[in-house]
DNA sequence: GCTTGACTCTCCCCCCGCGGGAGGGTCGAG
DNA sequence: CTCGACCCTCCCGCGGGGGGAGAGTCAAGC
């Protein structure tokens, strides 16, 4: 026969604080068997335990109390598990991003990098098939790869040779404000006719200051500093969103020391130099 | 020649926005080279770029911004690769916890555990040597190794024999208030003369609810559970801190499945049975 | 019955690390 | 001079609670 506790004596049981069973009391993820009208006290019963158990673990993966509420609130089995291993899985990409944040940390405490070739260059116009969307920040790599692919298959399709690397044209907002536009282009030698996502887009012909970066992309922002640093300094006028040729990438080797990729800043007026 | 960059350039170069720039401001992490007095303009140099780096690289990590700012503030390179080295043990901590609730989860998920054995004693009263002080919850393993080494070291030197296992007066403040006191001690036969922290304790004779807690300490809140439905579901009242007893811990074996930690809870009217 | 001390209630403010938006000033090119 | 792009400050919000004020409740002991 469950029985009744109060909110202290159900504290102690499941090592919660009274704070955050009333927390949990107000958001619904843990209602009490019953309240007194009158006074407003909080009565537990035992049945409640396991269910506070299941929220312990759950809190511990830093579950969001949402979240929890709804693996409880799940009818069958089934959907609980794939709510959990949906968390599951961001935990492990956190865990690679803190993992990729470390190796990189390191790298920046060995030393400042060799200095960076940065060189100037008049780019030409540039017919390309490209896939244009506005995505997410956190979406960006599985949105990418889907490009990518679907850009792929659309030019062996049509037996369209690629004239260049694969490059992408970055809105700076997809940074600053986690979202923004992006176009994943390849260069065509011959005009792609439209499939899918996939469009024919002609890229114009710009100044661009450019340096090669190398190896992973958690690197990535030195190269960007090293390049806006040179652009400042030398007064040029920054202009438009960035333009990225990805020369040597996952699709090469899987090898991120080997990475070259190639940044480009749009500039609107020539260095004296 | 470091060259100026307003917050707009300066959030380009570096991927951070600009609300993120100011909120640095805002509370001392990067300040802007300088600020026009007549309109707030913020004027960022190049030479703060791998300022905004290094930031962005423990950001990454999670490292909380006052971290940061004393990173960068260290004047000797040592003292900061010890604040970093300081932060990354706290992130292994928080890994093993992950890895911890993870191997939880999945058991709870697996079913619910078999029927626990409670059993109700009666507890003579023990002459114990006893370390005791105020503990916050997150130092409380380390703290715990430190006690149990000069409990033993202190009963070694003075030739007492343990008479019993390693046990615990836990308040339960420390689970809801993240701080409380605690008592790790050792019965004796002998009294023990204090050295140190060490000192004579003698544990008054209680009424005990008792269960045998099987495995790692991660699942002990299980056992709480049930404990605490015992004795509520048997209208037992509950008094006084709780009493571990570590009867096989790891000092015994690395294997956690192995451990039985004996969770005694004080009573004060026995059950009708 | 009354007192006392332990519980419990609600309500409001605080923490971090920003994001969103309102409402208004500034800058430089045409 | 005007336009659009920048930039400013100020306030509110999130999630997951902690801290504390001020007031009400409960049960044991006298």
């Amino acid at each position: 026969m469950p029985a009744a506790l109060g909110i202290g004596e159900f504290a102690k049981a499941t090592h919660f604080s009274i704070k955050t069973l009333r927390h949990y009391h107000d958001v619904g993820l843990l209602v009490p068997a019953q309240v007194d009208p009158a006074t407003g006290y909080r009565r537990y019963t035992t049945a409640q335990l396991p269910t506070a158990q299941v929220i312990r673990r759950l809190r511990d993966l830093d579950m969001p109390l949402d979240d929890i509420a709804a693996v409880l609130g799940a009818d069958e089995p089934g959907a609980r598990a794939q709510l959990i291993a949906a968390h599951l899985a961001r935990l492990e990409g956190a865990l690679a991003k803190t993992q990729a944040a470390v190796a990189a940390l390191r790298d920046l405490l060995a030393g400042p990098p060799a200095a960076l070739a940065i060189e100037h260059r008049s780019e030409p116009a540039i017919e390309a098939a490209a896939v244009v969307a506005t995505v997410e920040l956190a979406e960006l790599a599985v949105w990418f790869q889907g490009a990518i692919g679907e850009l792929d298959a659309t030019l062996a399709a049509q037996r369209i040779a690629p004239a260049g690397a694969i490059g992408a044209v970055v809105d700076d907002a997809l940074f600053s404000a986690e979202r923004g536009e992006l176009a994943v282009f390849v260069p065509v030698g011959a005009p792609v006719r439209p499939v899918g996502r996939v469009v024919a887009r002609a890229l114009p012909a710009v100044e661009l200051a450019v340096i090669v970066h190398r190896g992973s992309h958690a690197d990535i922002d030195r190269s960007y500093g090293a390049l806006a640093r040179f652009v400042a300094e030398r007064a040029i006028g920054v202009d438009g969103p960035v333009r990225e040729r990805y020369l040597v990438s996952r699709r090469d080797t899987s090898d991120e020391s080997c990475w070259r990729t190639e940044i480009g800043w749009p500039i609107f007026r020539t260095a004296p130099r």
